[in-house]
DNA sequence: TATTGTTATACTCTATAACTATA
DNA sequence: TATAGTTATAGAGTATAACAATA
């Protein structure tokens, strides 16, 4: 995992000011000059990443990797992959729900999905049944170990989240989960 | 893009409450009866994502996804992926990081790092230099060509996530930034 | 003609093992 | 012995084209 201890807001180059120097000379503004044909080379101490930090979408970025790390982690005891859990809780709370409608929900491709389902359909979690009016369509169900499966994994799930953002208070994360929501919607 | 319409609270299936149902019987409580040996059919008109939006992990990757769509768009005028912008700008503003050190920022694995740097450098962006204090390392440099890309890409990056959450309020960006940080850090 | 599910396939991204030069 | 950079390679994820069945 990334340190990310810096925080500068400074807009030009902190050239590693706290790094080593070698063969290199420093201006009084502190950065150092880069003379044509100098080659000065420099050793950088602590990263100084002001730039990306000052970003909206690193930091969404490096959140949702982290709590992505979180998911992956309590569905591996379900030998679960997220999104194979994310089609699983769909199809619970959609039966008969399409392959097609799990694409555009989940943002995967048609061809993506479909070795996804043959698996979880050979482990006995779901099934597919004619669709009542779309002779091209097939409606997703889940089976009795499906369901007990997602009853299961949701809400350890949900408390494996509730254990990680246990440092925010209530209203941080109701605010958190607003604005992130407010930005993507 | 998915829809994400939908955002009822309900903790247990509300099973295509508004789609077409078809061969099933549906009992008081507007459930329908998943009776053994039914196969009853259903249709999902719109489909409920109330747990997984329920969770900040999903809608901090949504609104991660949001955002790096708009990076890619705006990297793509530069022939860049955006971590490959985000190696140029680490290196402009640490002249001798190692690879080492960018693999550690950007969550990379140094195999996969070697070929960046490969290309990068072919392209003119940036070069390696000796490390002044260990021999096995290498230090890394903007080129000219490499610090003139930076210093036209950083602020249209910056511009075009600013375009981006303009619908949010100066304090509404600050708080997301802090609450975020405050999830990952 | 357009769409659903599907196959085949290519491309990219990510991960592991092992080697060299140096610490 | 451990670490930085590198090579080769395997695996996972993502992309496009094309086809049969149905709308």
């Amino acid at each position: 995992m990334p340190a990310h201890k810096t925080a500068e807001t400074a807009t030009r180059p902190a050239r590693a000011l706290r790094g080593t120097r070698a063969r290199a000379e420093v201006a009084a503004d502190g950065i150092p000059a880069q003379d044509a044909g100098a080659a000065e080379v420099f050793a950088v101490d602590t990263v100084n990443a002001s730039f990306l930090e000052s970003l909206l979408g690193y930091n969404a970025r490096r959140a949702s990797l982290s709590l992505v790390g979180v998911f992956m982690k309590c569905m591996a005891r379900f030998d679960l992959k997220i999104v194979e859990f994310s089609v699983l809780s769909l199809v619970g709370r959609n039966p008969g729900i399409t392959s097609r409608q799990l694409c555009q929900q989940l943002d995967m491709l048609p061809p993506n999905m479909v070795g996804m389902i043959d698996a979880l359909a050979r482990r006995g979690f779901l099934e597919r049944r004619p669709h009542p009016r779309d002779g091209r369509a097939t409606g997703l169900y889940l089976t009795a170990a499906g369901r007990e499966l997602v009853d299961t994994a949701e809400p350890q799930l949900k408390s494996s989240e509730e254990k990680a953002v246990a440092h925010l208070s209530e209203t941080e994360q109701a605010q958190l989960m607003q604005l992130l929501q407010k930005l993507y919607r």
